[in-house]
DNA sequence: CTTGTCTATGCAACGAGTTGCATAGAAGGA
DNA sequence: TCCTTCTATGCAACTCGTTGCATAGACAAG
């Protein structure tokens, strides 16, 4: 039940409707945890029936009403239970890679254009995030008042940096390496 | 359905049954896509009913018997046609990365065991690997026969090696990170 | 005035993945 | 003899995640 802790940790940075959540999830925290409308809506149901989240009826002029959501005290309390438990190191799930092992059993050469789209998304982010970084922490830092938010969001977000750079160097090497098994057969 | 098209990746590595599925899901293959026995034998025995690959009962006399799969012609066809469509770029999900951005609104000091803990994990993988890459793919290279399958999961593996490498260094970076924002508050 | 886009919320059906439990033969140690 | 471990297979219940579809107000472009 991540996405509930991701929910929260997300209402308490900044509360919000279904839709904006939606949003953030397309960026920020959903670099990270992925989630679609349908099921954030499914889980905010829920949680505000667990008393998790407190909503809000807001109604708003020039567009549909919305229901803000926000943190209610026992999904703080929530929140700090599953962030002292410990939880599982990650298992990796790389399709693409079960593709680059299928090809010994096809034309490794037919992989390549795919593997160059994946490498072009993956610059893409990488494009993304590095923005992002310039935009949101590269402030003066006013010394000995680092927000602790900030500095763990940053944290986060050169982890996802660091990634990007890592994964496409790993395309450039598996590019090669298709290329190269080419013309040999 | 990517459960089948890695299943069927390795029973043309090489024939088995489910249980020895499960065996290679927990090293090798499974390092890049997880899965349980009871998923592997669910989706074996759809797999057989429709047509992908075969069966063959085989008695083991100091064993209990065993049911060897191999692929079938219509599943070397469907993992060809599989290979040849785009997929889409992972999103990644990383519990550890909510938990840390959690921390802001909890005490980031206690994540630190947390994390150090992630952190052992991921040096033993690392260590694994490379123990793998030493024993698979530091042969005398025969010049001018290069098997395409070794090639592939050599580059499959680096992937691996150089996520755990990149994964480490980050973590590393989030300690720092933590134990800063510790004596601050 | 229709079409498309953006905000905003939701249902229904299905498929994928997890957890707990059950069975059973063979081998080895306490 | 009993207990555990390893091989080997499987069911049932449940939760999580995906896909397709539906509704509806506001606004802009054609």
């Amino acid at each position: 039940m991540a996405l509930e802790h991701a929910i929260l940790v997300s209402l308490l940075e900044k509360p919000g409707s279904g839709y904006e959540l939606a949003r953030r999830f397309d960026r920020s925290i959903g670099y990270f945890w992925a989630a679609t409308h349908q099921q954030i809506y499914r889980v905010l149901k829920r949680m505000e029936g667990d008393g998790l989240i407190d909503v809000r009826e807001v109604a708003q002029p020039d567009r549909p009403d919305k229901k803000e959501y926000s943190v209610a005290a026992p999904g703080r309390t929530a929140l700090s239970r599953w962030l002292h438990e410990p939880i599982e190191p990650e298992s990796v799930r790389h399709e693409l890679a079960v593709k680059i092992r299928g090809a010994a059993f096809d034309d490794p050469v037919a992989l390549i254009d795919e593997v160059e789209r994946h490498r072009r998304a993956h610059a893409d982010r990488l494009a993304h995030y590095l923005a992002g970084e310039r935009r949101d922490f590269t402030g003066p830092e006013a010394p000995g008042t680092p927000d602790a938010g900030q500095e763990l969001q940053h944290v986060v977000l050169r982890g996802g940096i660091a990634y990007e750079r890592m994964t496409l160097a790993w395309l450039d090497d598996v590019i090669a390496t298709l290329q190269r098994l080419g013309p040999e057969r």
